[in-house]
DNA sequence: AATGAATGAATGAACGTTCATTTTTGCTGC
DNA sequence: GCAGCAAAAATGAACGTTCATTCATTCATT
C-alpha cells in the first residue's frame, strides 16, 4: 500500500521533471497540455488525473526547487563550516553543476511570469523569503549575532547573492571563454560579499 | 511627403510604445494580437499594414531599445569625461530612471523568449555585443588602451556590467527598504568593477 | 473618381479542459 | 492454475474558446 503511494510519488516527480524540459523548450504559455502529456509520455487525459490543471504543474514545480533548495540549506547549515560549504555550494551552482540544463530556462520563464501574475509572484516571494531567511541563518552561525539581527543587517546582502545566482543561470550563452571569464568576476563578487558579512560584524 | 512619413514613423513609434506596456502585462506570448491592436487603438486589420506578425513587433521592440542604447552611449562617448558619464548613466539606470516600467517587465520576457526562440537569441546576441563594443570603447578612451585590446582584457567585465543592469531591471520589486540597499550594493559592485578596470590598465 | 486608411467578420488551427469509454491491474473463490 | 469482477489507470474524441492571420468592405481625403 505505502509502496504505492511511494511509487505514485516517483511517478509524479517523474512527470514533473519531464515537464520542467518542456515548459524550457516552449516557455510557460508556449507550452500546451497535450506537449506536456506527450513529454509524460502520456494521454491528455491521465495527465490530468496528476495535475488538476496548468497553473498547478507551475506551482508543484516551483515548489520542487524550493525543496531542493531547503535540502541543500540542510546540508549547508549541518556541516562543520557551513560559511565555507555555502562558498563551496555557490561556486559548483556557478559552474552550473547541481542543476539541469534546463532549471535557467526555467527560471527565466518563472522571473517573467512572477513581474505579471500575482499568484507566481507569491509563490518566489515565498521561495525568496526561504532563501534569504536561510542565508541569514548561516550567516548567524558565522557571526554569533542572533537571526532577526543577521536578517536586518545582511538581508539585502542575501537578495543581492540570490539575483547573482538567478542571473548567471539565466544568461544566454556566448562563445568563446568569456563565459567563464565573467563567471570569475560573478565567482569574486560573491566572495567579496561573504567577507564583508564577516568584516561588518567584527567592526 | 516627407512630413507625412515623418508622421508615419511618429505613429509606428508610439504603436510600438503601446505594444510594449501589453506585451510587459501578458507576456510575449500571452499577449494576442487583439490585445496589441487594442492597445495602439486601432483594429486588428489595420495593425497588420503596420507590423507584418507578431515576431516581427518583438524584433522592433527590441530594435528600439537597441537604438536607445546606442544613443545613450553616443552621449558618453563625445562627453568630456566618458568614464564618469558612465558611471552616472548606470546609475541613473539601477535607480530605474531612464527606462519605462514596463523595461524591467519586457527584458525578463525576452531573456526568457531568447534562451528557447534561435531568432530571438540572435537579436539579443547582436545586441549584447553592440553594448559590450560601446562599453569597451570608453574603457579604450579611459586607459588608452586600443580597442581590441581594451575588448580582449575587458569584455567579461562588460558582459558583467550588462549582466547586473538586466538583472537589477527584472528583479521583483520587494517591500521594505531592503530593495534600495541591495541596488547600493549593485553600484557599489559596477563602481569597484569600473576601477578594477583602470587599476588593470595602470599595473 | 481614385487612393490610402481603417474596419471587423471569417477562417482554420490550437488551446485547456472534460468525460464517456476502454484497458490494465489486483484480488476473490475455486 | 484460472474465470470473474470491481477498482484504478489510461485513452482520445469532443467542447467551447481563443489564437494569428486574411480579406471583402467601408470611410476619408484629395
Amino acid at each position: 500500500m505505502t509502496a504505492m503511494i511511494l511509487a505514485q510519488d516517483l511517478r509524479t516527480a517523474e512527470i514533473l521533471a519531464r515537464a520542467r524540459t518542456a515548459f524550457a523548450e516552449k516557455g510557460l504559455d508556449g507550452a500546451s497540455m497535450q506537449d506536456l502529456a506527450r513529454s509524460a509520455g502520456m494521454s491528455v487525459g491521465n495527465f490530468y488525473r496528476y495535475f488538476p490543471s496548468k497553473a498547478a504543474m507551475v506551482e508543484a514545480l516551483i515548489t520542487v526547487d524550493m525543496q531542493e533548495m531547503e535540502r541543500d540549506f540542510a546540508q549547508i547549515l549541518t556541516s562543520d563550516d557551513p560559511m565555507q560549504r555555502l562558498r563551496e555550494t555557490i561556486h559548483a551552482r556557478l559552474m552550473g553543476q547541481g542543476c539541469g540544463p534546463d532549471d535557467g530556462r526555467m527560471w527565466a520563464e518563472i522571473t517573467a511570469a512572477a513581474l505579471r501574475k500575482p499568484e507566481i509572484a507569491a509563490i518566489t516571494a515565498r521561495m525568496d523569503a526561504g532563501i534569504t531567511q536561510n542565508l541569514c541563518a548561516v550567516f548567524s552561525q558565522a557571526t554569533g549575532l542572533s537571526q532577526a539581527e543577521a536578517e536586518a543587517r545582511f538581508g539585502a546582502h542575501a537578495r543581492f547573492m540570490v539575483m547573482l545566482v538567478v542571473a548567471s543561470a539565466t544568461e544566454a550563452p556566448c562563445p568563446g571563454p568569456r563565459h567563464d571569464e565573467m563567471m570569475t568576476l560573478v565567482q569574486r563578487t560573491m566572495d567579496r560579499t561573504l567577507d564583508e558579512i564577516l568584516q561588518m560584524a567584527k567592526g
